[in-house]
DNA sequence: ATGGGCCTTTGATCTGGATCAAAGTTCGGG
DNA sequence: CCCGAACTTTGATCCAGATCAAAGGCCCAT
């Protein structure tokens, strides 16, 4: 657990808070804490809710304090591509958007710290810190997404299920930093293949052949336990 | 020939520049563009010259007054995608980088105009309206970089092929607003195969499909002129 | 507990794009 | 102008992953 200076200071809600030190967050002083504290709202939305209809756009950001939301684009003709993932403490929402192609949908059960669009606006105003943060996860987001061309552009059907289980394994708990080597899956096997341009047949084979060589064991279609950290590794080609 | 209201003030050498407008340059008042002209150099690169080595890296950044700059990433096993191109007028170089997987090269002869990093972030600091451009830039970027998940993930190659004409179509002339029906590829067919994610021979048999539908047609495998929009679009699934 | 719907796994076959092979272009240098 | 190297096209074959098909698991509502 970590300690704030300043604690009593700081909203008790976001003294407890997931995001406190990450996203936004970590670049407010106490003070503009208790400012945006007074207009969050907390949300708990369920899995394969769609973020723009329930409310987020409405209120206008919000950081996610639990749980995976996935990116999603849609082809004229219904083919789907998930273009990326977000687990939190990552900031959600689009500054200065006009009208992006991708919208937001809840993996998992999520939860959400929501707050008005003119109060970031406002915020981002007085403290340009903030801005820059909004910039350093914006180019996070985008060495993500290259690396996600990589994976999709050069690695086999084997290689991409790998990569993706350590992309999990290594963001999927805000705690830990560096692997978790037991998580659930947040992802449908549908949603697995949807993200790495592959049908969900052939994700099943990939999973069964890693928990053959026992790289791998899962449980109850959901819940992963890494057995061995290096061989996963070689299977991703990294 | 765009006007300005005090060309005067205005450097020479930025009066007929095409990058005046855009990328960084057009957030900028005359007496800034002044302070920037004084400390920039302009240099021409040779096709394939790794441009971290060319002395961006050392001067810093630059922006991009012609040609062509793919951006690429490299497997430990030495495969190789590119993960993004950039075209005049796109600012180039990474703010705040710590240093990134990617590389970037010149793909075909490109001049910029360079300036060091001291006085970008000199110029950031006075001025916040440099750092939300070189936000937009990013976020442009992104959703860029998401759109090629989706073709890469989705798409046939047949569809790859066409989607990549089409975006070499809308970006490489900065004066023209849309599409060109006119212009060389500045890709070899190695370089669009390591973009899409294919072979050489399947990139060539595509090109040779869409010459043989009479959707383009081709002199001297670099020139390109677009016989039929909508066949192109229809071809890319757009 | 039991049944039914949905998700997942496994098996058999097919195919788009990779791989292997060879001929045709383009272009710079002598 | 001619030669050779590098790039590109075209053809023949192969295979990873898609598609088609069917049999398990899992979970919720009765």
């Amino acid at each position: 657990m970590r300690m704030d200076i300043h604690n009593s200071e700081v909203p008790a809600l976001c003294q407890a808070c997931e995001a406190r030190h990450g996203g936004i967050c970590g670049a407010l002083e106490p003070q503009q804490l208790v400012h945006l504290g007074r207009q969050t709202r907390r949300r708990e939305i369920e899995p394969g809710t769609e973020l723009i209809a329930a409310g987020v756009q409405a209120e206008g950001y919000a950081n996610i304090l639990s749980g995976v939301v996935k990116l999603t684009r849609l082809m004229p003709d219904g083919r789907q591509q998930i273009v990326g993932l977000q687990f939190a403490p990552d900031f959600l929402g689009r500054p200065f958007a006009k009208g992006s192609e991708i919208s937001a949908e809840a993996a998992s059960t999520v939860r959400l710290c929501a707050f008005p669009q003119s109060v970031l606006e406002g915020m981002v105003r007085r403290l340009p810190a903030l801005e820059k943060r909004l910039y350093a996860q914006a180019l996070r987001e985008l060495d993500e997404a290259r690396e996600w061309i990589m994976i999709l552009g050069q690695k086999s059907a084997s290689e991409k299920v790998a990569s993706f289980l350590l992309h999990l394994s290594s963001h999927i708990d805000p705690y830990v930093d560096g692997y978790s080597d037991r998580f659930d899956i947040p992802l449908t096997r549908a949603d697995i293949a949807d993200f790495l341009g592959l049908t969900i047949e052939t994700v099943s084979r990939q999973l069964s052949s890693l928990r053959k060589a026992e790289v791998i064991s899962i449980h109850k279609n959901r819940s992963i336990a890494v057995l061995d950290f290096t061989a996963l590794e070689t299977a991703a080609a990294l």
